[in-house]
DNA sequence: GGGATTATTGGACATTTGCGCAATAGCGTC
DNA sequence: GACGCTATTGCGCAAATGTCCAATAATCCC
């Protein structure tokens, strides 16, 4: 194995520890496999992380943190609450293509028995409560949104996007991934007071 | 070990299984975890269940379907689609008392891995989304509740619900039980047009 | 009471796991 | 070019796991 700068191998460990997460799920993931997939020995897993929890955790934040990276940035360009909104949707049922709802899946399992793990997927799912938190009140600032109570409507949303995928993702053939886009877009429409078609119809470019 | 019948016998490993599935997680149940429950050696185990993959998927049909059973014999005794509405909430909150919630975030999390649990999981999920489906037809019919589409409208309550139950569960200091409760509940008086209160405001009795 | 049936035992076995450690080899510095 | 630092190796170890099986003992039937 080529000897590498630590910081770059330490991103490398995490880049090999993620394709073998989300080929196999992360209760499957082995420190002989990541080698494997690394190219290079176990023993060097364990020279740059203390424990298979700190590996896994580390591993997750990246893939689940990207994700939310690009989606608030995404959300950002968005010239008013509304758009916001639509581009949040996108963004968000994009990226569960490439099965990156698995991980959240197995990260909330295994939350109850991996510390460092649960952390990171609590901030992570705050941040996203708190970002759509943040377009409904904008909204309703502007007149575009009816919302007695933001914070309890953007755990709503979240947990109802959460769960519509849960469902696809655990019994594909029970709920489809066009039905979770249209159905958590029309229950947006319904918790927020928005005509019907307001996030799903596109508009004429 | 007392020489048992078999029918029993396999009743009390099931019993003994969902003790240790409950107590310790489905991914951390052993086959000597529940011999040791059960109080008998784990060969006894194999001499009933070919596989620990069924009988894993025994143990949570058993305590997932009777959860089903609890609250679909509740709702039934609803007087109206208002009632039994609210005979769900009370039933499908409560249950989730008993850890019975952590239970599904690993069933659902192992499904992609374990075939016959995945089956299981999906056939209850379905049965209850039914439940709530049916609840809201009848309150079309009797003109209580306003719904475009049944069937999205009883995926979202039920995704809702699993959603925020999940946050509790996994982070429990995110979202707490108390706001389960309540954020569900007015998500479904959104949803189905019902006047602030209605499945929130106990009646005098 | 004796024999057949089978519930139950308890350990063997191969495999896999996370982790540690002494040895090796590549890189920078003088 | 020699030396020191450390990235990297690859095996060893103990623990745990699912599965299997020959031996044992309890129950039933005649």
């Amino acid at each position: 194995m080529v000897r590498m700068n630590p910081d770059d191998r330490r991103e490398a460990i995490i880049a090999a520890t993620l394709a073998v997460m989300q080929r196999q799920g992360i209760a499957a993931t082995t420190v002989r496999d990541v080698a494997t997939e690394l190219g290079a020995s176990s023993g060097l897993i364990h020279h740059y992380m203390t424990s298979m929890d700190e590996l896994i955790a580390a591993a997750f934040e990246r893939s689940a943190g990207a994700d939310l990276l690009t989606t608030s940035n995404l959300v950002e360009q968005g010239q008013d609450p509304l758009e916001q909104l639509r581009f949040f949707f996108d963004s968000y049922t994009r990226s569960d293509g490439d099965s990156g709802m698995q991980l959240w899946l197995d990260a909330w399992a295994e939350a109850a028995r991996r510390p460092e793990l649960r952390q990171i997927s609590q901030r992570l799912n705050k941040a996203w409560q708190q970002l759509i938190c943040s377009i409904i009140e904008g909204g309703v600032r502007a007149g575009l949104m009816t919302c007695l109570d933001p914070v309890a409507a953007a755990w709503r949303i979240l947990s109802l996007l959460d769960g519509l995928h849960l469902q696809e993702v655990a019994h594909s053939d029970s709920v489809t991934g066009a039905q979770v886009t249209k159905w958590s877009r029309r229950g947006a429409e319904i918790e927020l007071g928005l005509p019907l078609g307001t996030l799903t119809e596109r508009e004429p470019s």
